[in-house]
DNA sequence: GCAGAGTTTTGAACGGCGTTCAATATGTGC
DNA sequence: GCACATATTGAACGCCGTTCAAAACTCTGC
């Protein structure tokens, strides 16, 4: 069998990727096979490895579409006056995790075989989104130094993460008060109002 | 076969958490198969459901241990001046993941099958864990009134987890300079030194 | 219409995985 | 020695990711 002409390459790939964000919704990364996403898709196994070297690509590719999605939510929620601004970043971050928590956990759970580096493409996703934080926040931060501002948010930044890591993977719960918004904005604001040391 | 009397159930617990270490050691937790943990300990698979209910506890243990190992390390730093007492916290907490970063990094890429959840022996390691930061920096932390100590200590400590999680995964030198201890100390002078908002 | 070339798709096959469980080998107490 | 209890085994099951020769399809040139 071949070319039934029912999709194209990227037709498919993109039926590929929405079978697999329904299945990581739906019980995280343990749920997400490639025989599954070929079910769900009409297609048998095979097929999927013509779109995709392999299952990493595919869970890499998923993640990178996570990531577009936050940098989405965070360039929107940076257009707002600057006084604002952190504390509407803080929001759309949890928002956005909050919309889809497993796929935010599969970010950080998905690991490549020992050796194997992340893909440029993906680094530059990655890049996009420290890229909105620094954008939006340096010229809040006037007790720093300029060359200090970007060291500072991808710190703040970094901290977030941790922030929703262990909430997604309701470690946080175990261990302390307060919700994980909270946590969230104590962080950045602190570091904001701060200055250096 | 039974009952070969070379180990008790106890030593052959401590055999395979010690397999399953270096295993993680080698090849993070992709190289962790109950197959050769058994092939390392000289046991059959079917041995190992003796000892572990699942592979899931067995991860489980083995993360407990390498949360005990953390306590063990910031306990030891905690007792130096106050004065220097955060900053020796750092230190520690990163000095005990850079001579682990797989074991570390198996915390957080490990998950339970969606909706169980983490059993209570492993919620009181993430407690004591909390305890001792918190019994460590709350003296130092003369800005922020006393009930808000341990929500900021909480934050700071998710903070730190970010930082090594995105550092163990290599995310995090994708995004911007600075070392993660650097961002560490940043994230923590900060918060201490800035009060409540 | 048709033949052949060129692709896409298939599904069986492979080795490995977690887990179960009847059978078995080894102890212990009599 | 013998029966009881138990620790251990390893084959079996159903799943997994991945490969690849064969098959099914489309397209081209006639």
């Amino acid at each position: 069998m071949a070319r039934r002409n029912d999709h194209s390459p990227d037709e498919l790939r993109r039926l590929a990727l929405d079978a697999a964000r329904r299945l990581v919704a739906e019980e995280g990364l343990r749920g997400l096979t490639v025989r599954r996403v070929a079910e769900r898709i009409g297609y048998a196994p095979g097929t999927l490895y013509n779109l995709f070297a392999n299952l990493d690509e595919l869970v890499l590719r998923l993640n990178a579409e996570t990531l577009d999605r936050m940098a989405e939510a965070l360039a929107a929620a940076a257009a707002c006056p600057p006084m604002e601004r952190a504390a509407a970043l803080v929001e759309a971050y949890f928002d956005r995790i909050e919309a889809e928590p497993f796929a935010w956990g599969v970010l950080f759970e998905h690991r490549l075989p020992a050796g194997t580096a992340l893909p440029d493409w993906y680094g530059a996703r990655l890049d996009r989104l420290i890229g909105i934080a620094v954008a939006a926040l340096e010229p809040l931060m006037t007790a720093w130094p300029v060359l200090e501002r970007r060291r500072a948010i991808v710190a703040m930044w970094a901290g977030l993460h941790g922030i929703s890591t262990l909430a997604v993977g309701s470690k946080l719960a175990l261990v302390g008060p307060g919700d994980p918004r909270a946590l969230g904005r104590l962080l950045v604001s602190r570091v904001i109002a701060a200055g250096p040391p």
